[in-house]
Formats: C-alpha cells, sequence, structure tokens
DNA sequence: TATTGACTTCGAGTCGACTCGAAAGCGTAC
DNA sequence: GTACGCTTTCGAGTCGACTCGAAGTCAATA
C-alpha cells in the first residue's frame, strides 16, 4: 500500500522544529497546535500539514507574539473564510510589531557598532570579516 | 551657585527611560546598574551620565541580551581600559545575536505578508498605507 | 520472559524578569 | 501639626513559558 501522506512521530518532529517533545507536548496541552491524530496505542502521528502549522506558529513566536494570541490564531483554523478577518487582524498588529522589533534591532546595531569601533578601532566592521 | 551637572529624581529617569521606579531600583539591586548618588535623605540623583549608560543598557535589554550579561557587561565599566577586550567580545557576541534576530524577523515579515496577501488579496501592502 | 526504548498523562517545579506592598523617612503646603 | 507626595528598603508574589519526573503502556528484540 503506498501511503500518500507522510506521518511523523513527535520525536521526528521535535527534529523538524527545533521544539523538546516537552514543548509540543506542552504547546498541544495549551491548545496552541490543534489536536494531532492518535494511533491505536495512542501514540502522536503528525501530517506533513500539522508540521507546516507548527513551523509557522514556531515563526510567529519566535518573533514574540505571546503564546495567548498565538492559541487565539490557532483556534480560528478551524472556523476557516469565516475568521479571516479576525485572522487578518491579529497578523496585521503582529506585523507591526515585528516592525517595530526590526526598528529596535536596527538601533541597537548602530549603537553596538560604534561602540565596538571605540574598543578596538584598528579592527574592520565584523560584517565585512563575516562575510569573508 | 550654577550646578554644570543635572541630576534627576527616580521618577524623572522612569519618564526618561521608560522604566518603572521598581525597575529602576530592581536594576541596581542586581549590579545591573552600577551605584547611583545619593543625597542626605539617601534619595537617589542619576546624573546624564548614569542615564546615559541605562539608556545603552536598555538598548541590549530590549534586544533580549539575557541581564546576567548585561550585569557583567555593566561590572567592567569599572575596569576602564583593562576590560575593554572582555566588553568587546560580550558586545561582539551580541552583535551577532541581533543579526540573528533581524533574520528571523525578516523571514516572518515575509511569511506574514504572504498570509496577509490571501486573506485580504485587494489590500495594498500596509506599508504604503502606513506611511501616508 | 525480561529488558530496552519510545511513547503516554498529569501535576509540580523552575527560571527569568519583573512587580508589588508594607512600613517608614522627609519636606512642603495648608 | 498633620496631610500629601515623594522617597527608602526588603521580602514576597506574579507571570509567561517552559521543563521535568513519576508512573504507566506498548512493540520489538535478546
Amino acid at each position: 500500500m503506498i501511503t500518500l501522506t507522510n506521518t511523523y512521530s513527535i520525536q521526528q518532529v521535535a527534529e523538524l522544529t527545533g521544539l523538546t517533545v516537552h514543548t509540543l507536548r506542552y504547546y498541544e496541552r495549551i491548545d496552541l497546535i490543534p489536536h494531532i491524530e492518535r494511533d491505536d496505542n495512542g501514540y502522536r502521528h503528525y501530517s506533513d500539514g500539522d508540521i507546516g502549522r507548527i513551523r509557522f506558529l514556531c515563526c510567529l513566536i519566535r518573533t514574540k507574539m505571546p503564546l495567548d494570541q498565538v492559541r487565539r490564531y490557532a483556534e480560528l483554523y478551524a472556523y476557516g473564510a469565516e475568521s479571516d478577518e479576525e485572522r487578518f487582524e491579529i497578523l496585521n498588529a503582529h506585523r507591526a510589531e515585528i516592525l517595530r522589533q526590526i526598528d529596535a534591532l536596527t538601533d541597537t546595531l548602530a549603537r553596538v557598532d560604534y561602540k565596538l569601533a571605540k574598543l578596538h578601532p584598528q579592527h574592520e566592521p565584523e560584517s565585512v570579516r563575516e562575510t569573508v
């Protein structure tokens, strides 16, 4: 029999996403990840779709969206097109937050570079060395 | 008598830095901020130099340098030029971290924009609306 | 059959970073 | 002289986000 959809154990998903198995279960427990299919033993079988969704949620989390909001966003998947408006609002608000963070980082980068130059004036900028 | 150096109450510094008075005291307690001058009542008097230093430390904190490391960096001010090498290393490591964060944010921004476009294809990019 | 290793749940513990509140000191304003 | 508003210390509490461990199930292997 040819399986058209791959499935993955929790361990494999941990490797694929960079999360720990503990964190994956925790995220599911707090309804941040929708219910994952189980086999006869109760073992989780993640689909490719699950992994895609988890990866996107990880992007939101890594960029500091609070888990509450991620949960709300994840919950809306279940409501389909009806929930488009609210999902748009959530992502759009987070977009603004991302821009703020980039601003803060860019500003701090400049300040750090200034200090680095004062500490080791003879050095080339690190960005040059890094790209070599 | 003309005062050549301004001083500020903790409240004023809170307003100038965006921190709360509680947080300012907390930072001093954990040696993240060096000892601040006191008057006869034991009240803190922050100098312009203090404010400059606090502002820079806030930049590091906002860009996710752990307080432990910020404390180490702040501690090194006391050692003068002797500590230049270590301060350079700390800032240079954080510089790399900043670049990683910018990468993550840029990547997520692209994904979010992609989703936003799918949710509301008729909208112009938000960046255009924001700059109007 | 016994061990190994991957999986399960659930409650409790940890950790970083604040955040708060009680009790008290000081200086001006009425 | 007392009320107000600012300050102080210090210990304890909170909060978000994990992180861990105990106790148990299951399948495959020695």
